[in-house]
DNA sequence: TGACCTTCTGGTCAGCGCGACATTAAGATG
DNA sequence: CATCTTAATGTCGCGCTGACCAGAAGGTCA
């Protein structure tokens, strides 16, 4: 429960848990996302890394993760060691992968692999809420997804195939709307599409999809600015983000054979 | 290289490796598609499943898998338990998710479960061939997908899954055509469509949606029947089944970071 | 105040893909 | 030779989409 490991460490930092030389280790980690507008310009996709401090890669910047507990589902452990290591919580969640090349670490280590996504105004109101509190994450720096140095592990490769799933995901799926407020334009979200995918997209086109799928219901309450007041949207409660299937949102794998 | 462990299997059973008490271990399980034309019917998609030998969930029918090696990638794990259980190789094999619920199994154990197409024709081919050498797999059964009894462990939900993967997939890949032979009708590859979607497709539009695609050949050849002879044809060479994105189709996780 | 700019919002139009359906071709069967 | 079944081609209408136009509604600045 207040386990405080980071990320797969170097065999000789591990002094309980059995030599990594001859077990296969089960790590977690996720690659989460989330909106910011640079200046004023165009929003632009970003997400946070975590800079090691053990053997392995020590100094490089890598996802966040940790070790997966003996009694913990994998999803559980995601949000736990994404929020040990960075503070955040997720609004969605969902596996990527399981990563589990022999050489991909110099002990064996598969990791399970989530994405997820946080909304625009959580980013400074988590940072903001765990700095008064004090226990602030350390090491923790946000860039943009698009221009990423080299990362810990196979952490760059984890990286590009996360945004090709969100790129895929954000066409056929209501995905985008995890990285929005309670309320905003349709200029946000439609700009969230265009730091996903981009690429530019006609906002009159972009508006009348939007408003065919449903998933949007409009306010009577706008937002001003330098030009014509913007209509304020909330999302449909009854839409979920995307279409998990047979995973079921919260406990992904229950419902057979009890 | 010469493992013969099969399925995961209670404490008792593992006596070199640690304790499954407190360590998380790591299984490899595979889904394993194909079709099969039941008497003069429509095919039908159809799995193979093994019957489980050992303590947790003994006599109950499970999906083919074993343990993963301490040098093994996951992909050459699920190839080699396929083979080693069922003597089948897969004609596509993609991972499907890592399951690993605490209390999906008695110990505490990750299953990443991969999920695979067979070639309608290699079936038979591969378990004659496996019969004349002497090494016919035991214990192994080809179950309707349609129509499965209670499996072991979570597998129902497994199944359930996979099937809702392939079912989207199908509908914009070319992963159908991984359930052909080298040369094939269109009445073949429809009807794979058919039985993966449980519903009849439009013969014409059908043709039109596949000429288009540019992802078959047509040969000279023609099949005869009890009617108007089917032109065969060969899927194209420089087209792949599926795009896997930054996921290599043999070497998954590479290119990055050298 | 009024000209001008930018964004919001609604609308039109052509092209494409797809489902539904009609029609002809070609071999097997009796 | 009539008939049946499937193969293969063609036609029509609908809905979605990208490109584009036009008015609405606020600011900004001379």
């Amino acid at each position: 429960m207040t386990r405080t490991s980071l990320l797969p460490a170097s065999p000789s930092s591990a002094p309980v848990e059995a030599s990594p030389a001859d077990v296969t280790r089960v790590a977690v980690s996720t690659v989460i996302f989330s909106v910011r507008r640079e200046d004023d310009d165009c929003p632009r996709l970003v997400l946070p890394l975590v800079r090691r401090t053990r053997d392995p890669f020590e100094g490089l910047w890598a996802l966040p993760g940790g070790w997966l507990d003996i009694a913990e589902n994998l999803d559980d452990a995601a949000s736990r060691t994404l929020a040990e290591t960075t503070g955040l919580t997720a609004s969605y969640l969902e596996q990527l992968y399981a990563f589990g090349r022999v050489d991909r670490s110099p002990s064996r280590v598969v990791s399970i692999v989530y994405w997820a996504l946080l909304r625009a105004d959580e980013v400074d109101a988590q940072v903001a809420a765990h700095a008064a509190a004090g226990d602030a994450p350390e090491n923790v720096e946000w860039f943009p997804a698009a221009d990423l140095p080299t990362l810990a592990f196979d952490h760059n490769h984890i990286v590009e195939y996360a945004l090709w799933r969100l790129r895929n995901k954000v066409g056929y799926s209501r995905i985008a709307h995890g990285l929005m407020a309670d309320a905003f334009t349709l200029a946000d979200l439609r700009e969230a599409y265009e730091a996903i995918l981009g690429r530019r997209l006609d906002p009159a086109n972009f508006r009348r999809q939007v408003e065919k799928s449903g998933t949007l219901v409009p306010t009577d309450e706008f937002r001003t600015g330098s030009h014509r007041p913007a209509r304020l949207y909330r999302p449909h409660q009854d839409v979920e983000l995307a279409d998990r299937g047979p995973l079921a949102p919260t406990a992904p794998h229950e419902s057979s054979t009890p």
